[in-house]
DNA sequence: TGCTTGACTTACG
DNA sequence: CCGTAAGCCAAGC
């Protein structure tokens, strides 16, 4: 857990636009390790980064903030599933442009 | 050194 | 769709 991971999992996490979301699990493609390290880090060095807008496979918030990212999701129009306790990954799931091509 | 833990996933029934 | 079980990666004790 070097401080160069934690980087880019903040500034990935930072590159997120307004309304749109990643999994962990995709994060953890993008900069490596596994989506748990990635939730780690999160944890520990997310508070200040749009944290609400990294939820888990099934697009619900992050456990212990599903409460203050819903809140934060009404106010960006994030696409939500029916019940809208969930992300619709189907239209907000984000892709890093860092494919180039 | 070995076991437990955690802002997680995926596979199964 | 829901709950359970197993897999995973690294850190903490």
């Amino acid at each position: 857990m070097d401080d160069a991971y934690i980087g880019d999992v903040l500034e990935l996490v930072a590159a997120i636009p307004p309304g749109r979301v990643m999994a962990y699990s995709d994060i953890a493609r993008e900069v490596g390790g596994g989506p748990r390290q990635v939730g780690s880090v999160m944890s520990h060095w997310g508070s200040d980064v749009p944290w609400w807008r990294v939820v888990r496979a099934d697009g619900r918030p992050a456990t212990g903030h599903e409460e203050r990212a819903l809140v934060h999701f009404a106010k960006e129009r994030t696409p939500m599933r029916p019940g809208g306790e969930r992300v619709d990954l189907r239209e907000a799931r984000w892709e890093p442009p860092s494919i180039r091509s």
